[in-house]
RNA sequence: GGCCAGGUAGCUCAGUCGGUACGAGCGUCCGCCUGAAAAGUGGAAGGUCGCCGGUUCGAUCCCGGCCCUGGCCA
């Protein structure tokens, strides 16, 4: 049963999005789309959360182990890869689920954005300037320039005071600071935001890091740090990893690692539901309740169960 | 039992040579987010400064006693 239509299961880390889409893509005979940064990277299994191939029910999965460690992630990159993906799949007659917590990317494929060019060169010498100068001076410089976004932009954030200065250098035109109002998504997709109460879902968290350090994610860090991953610049500030990387040089004991990774995993959960939180479209689910999968279904047969932006489950967080 | 160090924000600790705590980091809460987004960033709430007395115009800071913690010695 293909629905013509593009299913997004999106949410907090942890919640159990993969899971669930595993369970709607055999009903529908659906491909899944992943929509999550670290999942892009090969060898990052373990602390990613990747669900493992032979665990993968003999689902197409796009979009996971596409990236070396040493190459730095981008939204634009994965935005005309998932698009494509999505694409195909539609015209293969199957339905395409997207899932995944990274909002940005999620966005980026759902919503009209345009990312405009990059430039090594001029990246590298804003980039030089903002360490010697600040972030002040970036500032200065893009009032000048660009006053609509010096004014959006917090005067302590270096990395998008880069970019926007880097955006109106190469393309002449002002830097669009502010996230579109949300649309009709592309693809007349059906938005599903999966959460779960925060004492169950911290609880969650604790758990998911002791298991994977019982599952070897030292070694798995180990052997990226061989094979470069200290040099990416994305991959390397992954959650787990950049904290097993302080392990391996000695400056903090395992057990501490594991409790930073847990405490830093539970800030990156209140940024992703500040994020979601604020989109009206998707339709709230709680991951623990029984029937996710029936309303789901349901929600996306236009059956009148659900509705749309209305809190399904629990009531929310 | 004696000696020493210490008891300040939820946690770890700064600080006040007596005059309303400029506290910090972490945690918590609330935001922002257009080519690093598991990244980057803005803001807020939290304190009877162990307890009881004394000295003083005034004590978290001085004095006495007590309680608690850690260490050392018996």
């Amino acid at each position: 049963m293909a629905v013509g239509r593009l299913i997004v299961v999106a949410g907090p880390t942890g919640t159990g999005k993969s899971d669930l889409a595993l369970d709607l893509a055999e009903m529908l005979d659906a491909e899944v789309v992943n929509a999550d940064s670290m999942q892009l990277y090969r060898g990052m299994d373990i602390g990613t959360a990747k669900i493992p191939a032979a665990d993968r029910r003999a689902i197409p999965h796009h979009l996971l182990d596409v990236l070396d460690v040493t190459e730095t992630a981008s939204v634009a990159s994965y935005q005309s890869a998932a698009r494509a993906a999505i694409e195909d799949i539609l015209r293969r007659g199957r339905t395409p689920i997207l899932v995944g917590g990274s909002g940005l990317y999620v966005s980026s494929v759902i919503d009209e954005i345009d990312f405009p060019g990059t430039d090594p060169g001029v990246r590298r010498r804003l980039e030089a300037e903002l360490a010697e100068g600040g972030p002040s001076l970036l500032l200065d410089r893009l009032r000048a320039v660009d006053p609509v976004a010096a004014g959006s932009i917090e005067p302590g954030n270096g990395r998008r005071l880069v970019r926007a200065l880097e955006v109106v250098e190469i393309t002449g035109r002002p830097f669009t600071a502010t996230m579109p109002k949300p649309g009709p998504p592309r693809y007349d997709a059906c938005y599903f935001c999966l959460d779960r109460e925060t004492a169950e879902l911290d609880n969650r968290l604790a758990a998911r890091v002791s298991s994977m350090l019982a599952a070897g994610l030292l070694a798995e860090v180990r052997a990226l740090d061989q094979a470069g991953l200290r040099s990416g610049l994305t991959a390397s500030r992954a959650l787990g990893y950049r904290q097993m990387l302080d392990v391996l040089d000695g400056i903090s004991e395992q057990s501490v690692a594991a409790a930073d990774t847990v405490r830093a995993t539970r800030r990156f959960v209140r940024r992703q539901r500040s994020w979601f939180g604020r989109d009206p479209r998707p339709i709230r689910l709680d991951a623990a309740a029984a029937d996710v999968v029936e309303l789901v279904l349901a929600a996306v047969t236009g059956r009148p169960e659900v509705s749309q932006g209305r809190w399904v489950g629990w009531a929310g967080p």
